[in-house]
This record gives C-alpha cells, structure tokens and sequence, in this order.
DNA sequence: CATCGTGGCGATACGGTGTATTGGCCAATA
DNA sequence: TATTGGCCAATACACCGTATCGCCACGATG
C-alpha cells in the first residue's frame, strides 16, 4: 500500500509512456478547467488516450489521485522570508496563492492527511525558520495558522464560486435569494446583522484575508511577548 | 428556486406524511452513522420507505439537501456569553462539539454559503454580542475566529478518521505508512520537523484547538486595546 | 525454429449514483 | 357517469469507481 512512492520503471521512460506524473498533471488540469466533480478516472484516462483501467497499474484508487494531486500543490507552496513572523506570512499567501492557481485545492485542504513529500518539505521549510520559539510552542503555532488559512481560503473559494455562478445566471441568482434574504431581514429578527452589513465598510477579500491572518499573527507575537 | 423555504401543504400533515424535515433528518442519521457517502438519495428513500422519486416533491437537489443538513446542525450552535470574547469562545466551542456529534458536518463547513435561516440565526447571536466593537470590525474578527473553527476542525475531525479507520487495522497502516515516513525522516531531510515531532510535547485535541483560540483571540484583544 | 507460458492491456461487467421521463391510477369535477 | 387533472411509482439514461476476464504479443525454452 505504498502511497507516494512507487518505483518508476528503472529504463529510462519512453517520451509517450504513461506515468503517475503524466496521470496527475492531467487530473490537475481537469480539475483547474472544471473543478474537481470533472476528474474522473475515465476523463482522465481519455485525456491521455487510454482506457481507464490502465491508471490502476500507477494508481490503487481514486482517493489516491486525490492525495497525488493534493501534494503536488504542495511542492509550488515553500515559504520564504527570515524570521518566524515573516515565514507564517508566506506559509499564508503562498498557500491562498496556491488555491487561486487551483481552485478545488480548497476543498481538499485540511480534509486529508497531509503526508505526501512535499507536503512535508513544506512543513519543514516553515518549521525551520521558527527560530527561537520553544519546541513545544512550533507545532501549535504553525498548526492554528494552518488551521486559519484552510479555512479562510475555502470560504473565500467558496465565495468567489457562488458569486461566479451568480454571475453567468446573476437574474436567477436574485431571484432566488434575493426576497428571500431581503424578508429574512425585513422581518427584524436580525437586528445587530442587518446594522453590520448595512453600516460597515466592505473588505475585498486580499485585505480581510490578511486582516484575520494579522490578528492570529499578533497573537502569537503577545504570547511570544510573555 | 426557493431554497430554505418552501411551504408546507396548509392542512395538518398526516403523521406519517414525508417533509422536508423528515428527509433532512432520515439523511442526517445516516450520515452520523455511516458518513457523508452513505448518504444518497435512494438510500434515504428507503429510509423513509418511499421510491426515490418522491424526495424531488420536497427538494430540487442533493445539494440542496446538504444545505439543508448544514443548516439543521447550525440550529444547535447557539452560542452564549456575555461580552465578546466570551460569544467567540463559546462560538468556537459549539461548533466543535456539533461537529463531534455529526462528524460530516466538518466536510460541509465553508464549503457552501451560509445562508439558511439557523446559519443566519447563529450570525445574529454571535454578532448582536459583539458589544462595544466598531462597526467595521465585527465582521472581520467573526470572520477570522469562523475561519479558524472550520479550519481546526475540519483537521482534527480529519485525523480522528485517519486514527480510528487505522484502529480498525492497525497493523496494515503502520506497514503502509510506518517505514515510509520512518524512511523519510531517517533520510534527514527533515530535520527541524524531526526535532519537533521528536522533543515537543503533544497536545491533545482540546487543549491544542483552545491553544490555537486562544492566540486568536489575544489577537484581538490586543487590536481592540489599540 | 517451433512451442509454450506469461504478463500486460483492452474490453466487458457490476453495482451504484443523481435525475429526467413516462405511464398508470385515483380522485375530484362537469 | 364520463373525463380530466394531478400525484406517484417505475423505468430509463448517463455516468461513476473498480473487479474480472480473455486475448494477444512477446520472451523463454525445448
């Protein structure tokens, strides 16, 4: 059951030959093209001109090709930057940067084990620039920034989606929800929310995503403080 | 395209009549009990020992029906406190203990606009403590403590899964994954993570979700003594 | 060189899914 | 009573992940 390693054949590969690379950069294309509902195994197999039971000699399962794809995200995030304040804040944008190359990265995010190679060499390369933070504090710290931006970021995927289909039907999108939320709020039964989205100024998403991630990212600073 | 609402017949339903709500709540126990793939639409039909078709009277979808699901747990996040940080704790708090009580609610949390009536109803308690916050504020720190929530637990509710199906065969995955990654940290490519996992002391899932509140919250805190 | 074995690959098959369509039956109305 | 309308069940379709089977081409062996 050997997930992310599995021995290419040692000659060296024919150029049209299959592969686990060949297999998931196709997956990963599909699913940037029309999210993750559209990666089938079949898909994918005709992408690469084959049928699809010739995946299963690179791949044991579907989930597999999940995990593959999700890791291979992984490699185009590594953090930069001197100083843990500094490397928290890359881990953030490069990952939310990540999402917005692919988008169903979101969905994934959080939801599976994050054990693949990359995966791991980009939780090294935060780790290791924690520097002066006490061994116990790392992990909580880098896992709550974790925690924050998985969650941010599918909200912000989510939203950016709604708003898309919205887009292309907008006159539907309004007519579904538009009475709707309007009586819900005439009907004065949420006065303090009906007052906060009436009044506030409206954050576009870059500066709320960073507004949150700067609250957490004080947080740590005031416990580091202590 | 009414989603949340839709009236019922005006006479007195029968008792043993379907509904919405009677759907939603036959696909909630199959969920708790067997996941979010357990759930299909033939499957709750039988549940209710009807023919599939029948649902489509009362919903337009299966995704409407996870809506419809999301918003049902919402009805039971109704978070208390007086003061701000008291509503965001017991915010956070609640939301964790649903999603302890219905495992699949995890999945579905920021992954579909909140928008159903108890989703807005739980806004509105959240939003209505926020005493004292500038109005431009309010949204922004819910957002942030909402976003760390979904994120914290949908990651912990991940590993829970990965720990128990491991339970369930201990030995194949420690076959599976133990060398892997004994390999890949022996290889020394890891070092900072190695020291970590290796000398940290490890937090359980409470105290490690709290920690991570916590420095949120002090985040806050300290932008509102500003 | 002829034969046999083998292993990879394609096609087929199975049980499942969400949902569109069809057709029949029952009940209320003209 | 005859008709019509609406509800409900069954059927149908396209697709999914994956197990199985059978063929063919190739390498080893007599």
């Amino acid at each position: 059951m050997l997930v992310w390693e599995r021995p290419e054949p040692p000659d060296r590969p024919t150029p049209g030959a299959l592969s686990r690379d060949r297999i998931v950069r196709a997956a990963i294309l599909l699913a940037d093209a029309d999210g993750l509902d559209a990666v089938s195994l079949r898909k994918v197999a005709a992408a690469l001109e084959v049928g699809p039971m010739r995946l299963y000699g690179y791949i044991a399962t579907k989930d597999e090709l999940l995990d593959l794809m999700s890791d291979a995200v992984y490699a185009e995030i590594q953090p930069a930057g001197e100083g843990w304040r500094a490397a928290l804040t890359s881990l953030a944008e490069t990952t939310r940067d990540a999402a917005h190359r692919h988008e169903w990265f979101a969905d994934l995010l959080g939801g599976r084990p994050r054990l693949g190679p990359h995966a791991l060499a980009q939780g090294e390369a935060v780790v290791s620039r924690m520097s002066g933070i006490h061994v116990d504090d790392v992990m909580p710290m880098v896992g709550a920034v974790n925690a924050y931006v998985a969650g941010a970021v599918r909200q912000e995927i989510t939203e950016r989606r709604a708003e898309r289909t919205s887009g292309l039907d907008k006159r539907q999108w309004q007519a579904a929800f538009g009475p709707y939320l309007q009586r819900l709020f005439a009907s004065g039964r949420f006065p303090a929310m009906s007052a906060v989205v009436h009044d506030a100024a409206h954050l576009d998403a870059d500066r709320s995503f960073r507004l949150g991630l700067d609250l957490l990212l004080d947080g740590i600073a005031a416990r580091l403080a202590r």
